[in-house]
RNA sequence: GCCCGGAUGGUGAAAUGGUAGACACGAAGGACUUAAAAUCCUUUGGCCAGAAAUGGCCGUGCGGGUUCGAUUCCCGCUCCGGGCACCA
């Protein structure tokens, strides 16, 4: 019979889907297991042949676990929400809804083709009001929330507000945007607004005026990690700092869980370390430090407590209130110019000049440790959001402070040994301190730490700091709290309005609070955002209803929050609502989360490693701390695939004409490169004619081959619709079938690894499924399948095969599976094996490579049932074990014959035989025998002196 | 600057202390065929010797080391990729 794969694949696809066989749920009498990949942003362009790589290999193992006996959970779904479909809105008037449902529908047709084991009862998408009404409402959880650093986790803020009104602040020790202090008394007398504006300092989703990333090209402010080198990372627009009133969520509070956690997972390292760095935890000491002739003080933070005898000069961040106390009358004009100039500097100019800028306030602050007085400046190269805002200059060891001195003229202390500072400073913390203090000078209370290694030197100040109340043993992140405002339409909309300037949570029953229909997607006229435009966008707390704008009277109806939540909001717990996807009281219910716990195993690109992936296991936390994720960590095991490039392929035009030159001489011309479309090339030779009918201007095109062939130059990039260089699943699908491009996809090379699509290898995969299926045929095309027993040779092929993937699975190394079916297929036809016990093996091990061919060989196999829930074949060391192996005699490391030996016998035994060799003697002649040492199964290696 | 990866034929890559280059692509030659496609077979890291069977030498980015034996482990470099970055 043909392997017609049209066939097979259009008609299992529909028996799939007919028999809802992907569908799971809970099962106490087997192990759960999670397999989850990524859910797509969908975007207008489909899907690429790099979008399915880690689906696909999330795909095997999720039914190699089926076959395993264990009830695998693997769902899929969008991520609806996104700018792009905004974007094309603006431009268009299509509404986002219409075009993001458009392109779900494309995206599943995609998806149905390659053949996943997904379970799309399942499905979720961020944008539908069943889902988002989670997302609203663990946005008012976090409202609703406090960080305790006593007990480690997030607290109800009612808690907090109880503990003011008994004690005020004293005893405090909690996550907080800036220390405040108060009495109960204090507490007790406010005004309800006061309160709610003090408990907003402690909130978990808290409204904070803050330094932002403003990108007026988007119109709206960005996270972090959505701005790479002062522009925006979608659209390249420039970006700048500004203070914005906006929504953050509080992960800062998580820091040292967000770092802990990772060790307990099983991630990749380099990801781990991409987040460690992100988080940046430094252990350091805040210092006091007084100012000269008045009784103001500040504090600064260091690393190096230790080069406290060094320090030459205080700075202070421009944006920080210590300015304005420190600056002496004598200076305000120059600081007043300065904090100007400061201001008109976008993010870019800062980072790019790396120009050397700086004031003098005209105060003096007073080392504690020496009584020196030191002259405090103000400068932008310290951070407002980083530690205190000041720092403690110590030029002789820092490059930045080194920099700054030089430009100023200001003194450069040298503190360790046989350090050079005439040219650049000495960063590094090793070496023995010296001059600390310098001869003759005096400390406080005699203290030294001259003779100490620059770590006892630290260890030693931090200690001594904390004895004398200097100041305290600090821990710095840095982590930034996350904006969580996006003054964008096709978002979660706030379940907020606000009554006398203060938010307050719409009740939880009115959720979700749907996202209101808007004329216009851009900001408004006086500069709101779109939802500015809806006309039915107020809050009536009478009736807990959406009611027209312009009845707000901020007595009973009151305006709702403009801004909507960032992408990051809708995928941050999708992970638990496919668990419970339907439930209607609760994001998962108990049972569910107790069921399927956590993900097992995650796919997908290591591009969220400081996004997606540090807002979810936050918001995991989270959840975790308010009793409704039963785990700590989200992602037991995460992969990375690498991605799918692009392989370009060129050809050369003589500068002026219309004449092509082959890539070999194409030296001898001036030319130009041009991208041809790889759909024109075939193994790097140019299809002459199609390539004329390509386009109208080389209808007429001349070429100058080689060996009478047009040969294209290549390269790998990025793969995009302007260089030609996309090659789309569809296509491959309908040319080789979906099992081939599933294999193939898994053949390229390591599953982690980032490597170009190369159209060339892609016939070694369909042949071998050919093969595969040949086994089971007979030269007239009929059923050649034998109940008669297989020879020990077709066992022992198949043992091995078994034991291989077997193997290979756990560690998804795909690529060397596939080349063992390639060995075992060959060599099972080459032995003509027709045994059912043979062939039935091979099916099922094959099955999760290639499930449509499987099912199908299943069923001509005479099963009644599918093959994806056939038991996993074991596999019997016996059947590997040879009767005599071949090892080779080595005399002091090189190869001279080779002795058979039998499989099962000990060291000594080859040993033996070695030097029992007729041609021993003859190598061991006039030498000494020094040892022999037998590498099992292997070799011989006879050493002489 | 700091921190992580990586480097093996013409290409994608195997081998995690034991016969380097499995498997696949490409290339060359051959069989079948009127022809093409498809299929199948052989060769394919480099150099040297030989009519041939075969034999020898070199070879996993570079330089050292440990070991009977190193792609693999250790030390020092070079280059490429990624992350963080006025974070005190």
């Amino acid at each position: 019979m043909e392997y017609n794969f049209t066939e097979i694949e259009a008609r299992w696809r529909k028996r799939w889907a007919d028999g809802k066989v992907y569908e799971v749920s809970q099962d106490d009498s087997r192990p759960k297991f999670y397999v989850l990949s990524m859910f797509p942003y969908p975007s207008g362009a489909g899907l690429h042949v790099g979008h399915p790589l880690g689906y696909i290999a999330a795909d095997i193992y999720a039914r190699y676990k089926r076959n395993r006996g264990f009830n695998v959970l693997h769902p899929m779904g969008y991520d609806a929400y996104g700018l792009p479909a905004e974007q094309y809105a603006i431009q268009t008037g299509q509404h986002p809804a219409v075009t993001t449902e458009q392109n779900i529908r494309r995206y599943r047709e995609q998806l149905d083709q390659i053949g996943f084991s997904f379970d799309w009862s399942r499905e979720v998408r961020t944008c539908e009001p069943g889902y988002y009404k989670w997302t609203q409402w663990a946005f008012q959880r976090m409202f609703d929330s406090f960080y305790c650093n006593k007990c480690g986790k997030a607290q109800p803020i009612s808690k907090l507000a109880d503990s003011f009104s008994q004690q005020g602040t004293a005893g405090l020790d909690v996550a907080q945007t800036e220390e405040l202090n108060f009495s109960a008394e204090e507490w007790n007398a406010m005004t309800e607004k006061q309160q709610q504006e003090v408990l907003m300092n402690y909130r978990l989703a808290y409204l904070g005026e803050t330094m932002v990333n403003w990108c007026a090209g988007l119109g709206t402010v960005l996270a972090n990690d959505e701005v790479v080198d002062g522009l925006s990372v979608r659209g390249g627009f420039p970006v700048e700092q500004r203070k914005m009133k906006q929504w953050c969520l509080r992960i800062s509070a998580y820091s040292q869980r967000l770092l802990d956690g990772l060790d307990t997972i099983d991630w990749s390292e380099s990801i781990k370390e991409t987040q460690r760095n992100w988080i940046g935890r430094s252990e350091g000491a805040e210092m006091q430090f007084k100012i000269k002739g008045t009784d103001e003080a500040f504090t600064i933070f260091t690393t190096r407590a230790d080069t406290i005898f060094g320090v030459t000069f205080m700075v202070l961040a421009p944006e920080s209130e210590l300015v304005g106390r420190l600056t002496t009358p004598a200076q305000s004009e120059a600081v007043e110019a300065y904090l100007e100039e400061v201001k008109h500097r976008t993010e870019l100019d800062r980072m790019a000049g790396k120009k050397v800028t700086g004031v003098f306030t005209g105060s003096y602050a007073v080392n504690p440790f020496t009584g020196e007085e030191i002259p405090v400046w103000v400068s932008d190269y310290v951070l407002a959001g980083y530690g205190t805002g000041a720092i403690m200059a110590v030029p002789a060891h820092d490059s930045r402070d080194y920099a700054f001195a030089r430009k100023f003229g200001l003194p450069i202390v040298p503190l360790i040994e046989g350090a050079d500072v005439s040219e650049e400073s000495f960063d590094a913390k090793e070496g023995i301190v010296t001059n600390s203090p310098a001869a003759g000078k005096e400390s406080l209370a005699g203290f030294s730490l001259n003779g100490l290694s620059v770590k006892e030197a630290i260890e030693a100040t931090k200690r001594f700091v904390e004895e004398q109340g200097l100041g305290r043993v600090k821990v710095n992140y840095r982590l930034r709290d996350a904006i969580f405002s996006r003054q964008r339409y096709w978002g979660e909309p706030f379940p907020v309005y606000y009554k006398d300037g203060m938010p307050y949570m719409i009740p939880e029953a009115c959720l979700p609070l749907q996202l209101p229909e808007v004329d216009k997607f851009l900001p408004t006229e006086t500069g709101e955002p779109p939802l500015g435009n809806a006309k039915v966008w107020a809050w009536d707390t009478r009736s807990n209803t959406v009611v027209d704008r312009s009845l707000i009277d901020n007595v009973a109806v009151f305006p709702l929050e403009l801004s909507t939540m960032p992408g990051f909001a809708g995928s941050s717990a999708y992970y638990l609502r496919y668990m419970d996807a339907r439930c209607d009281s609760a994001l998962v219910s108990p049972e569910a989360d107790a069921y399927w716990r956590d993900v097992d195993l995650y796919v997908g690109g290591s591009e969220h490693a400081t996004g997606h992936l540090i807002y979810s296991r936050y918001w995991n936390k989270f959840l975790h701390d308010i009793g409704v994720s039963c785990v700590e960590e989200p992602f037991k095991k995460l992969v990375n695939q690498g991605m799918i490039q692009g392989r370009s392929n060129f050809v050369y035009r003589i500068k002026g004409t219309n004449t092509f030159v082959s890539e070999g001489l194409k030296e001898q011309y001036d030319v130009t490169p041009i991208h041809v479309d790889i759909n024109l090339v075939q193994n790097d030779v140019l299809d002459l004619e199609a390539f004329r009918r390509w386009r109208p201007e080389y209808a007429d095109a001349e070429f100058v081959l080689e060996d009478g062939k047009y040969v294209c130059g290549w390269a790998v990039e990025k793969m995009s619709k302007s260089m030609f260089n996309v090659a789309n699943p569809d296509q491959v699908i309908a040319r080789y079938g979906a099992d081939t491009l599933r294999l193939y996809e898994m053949f390229l090379g390591p599953i982690t690894q980032s490597k170009p699509w190369d159209q060339n290898g892609i016939d070694g995969c369909a042949r071998f499924l050919r093969r595969a299926w040949n086994l089971f045929f007979d030269k007239q095309g009929a059923l050649a399948v034998t109940d008669e027993a297989p020879s020990r040779d077709a066992l022992k092929s198949i043992h091995k095969l078994t034991k291989k993937v077997s193997g290979d699975m756990e560690e998804m190394a795909y690529n060397t599976s596939i080349a063992a079916f390639m060995i075992c297929v060959g060599e099972l036809a080459q032995q003509k094996c027709h045994s059912r016990e043979v062939l039935e093996r091979l099916v099922v091990l094959l099955s999760p490579f290639a499930p449509f061919m499987c099912c199908e060989l299943w069923q001509l196999l005479g099963h009644a049932t599918l093959v994806l829930d056939a038991p996993w074949p074991t596999w019997d060391e016996a059947y590997l074990k040879e009767d005599t192996v071949t090892m080779a005699v080595s005399f002091s490391g090189k190869t001279r014959y080779t002795i058979d030996v039998p499989a099962d016998a000990p060291a000594e035994e080859a040993e033996r035989l070695a030097l029992g060799h007729e041609a021993a003697a003859r190598y061991m002649e006039g030498k000494q025998l020094v040892k022999v040492i037998v590498v099992p199964k292997r070799i011989v290696n006879i050493v002489l002196k």
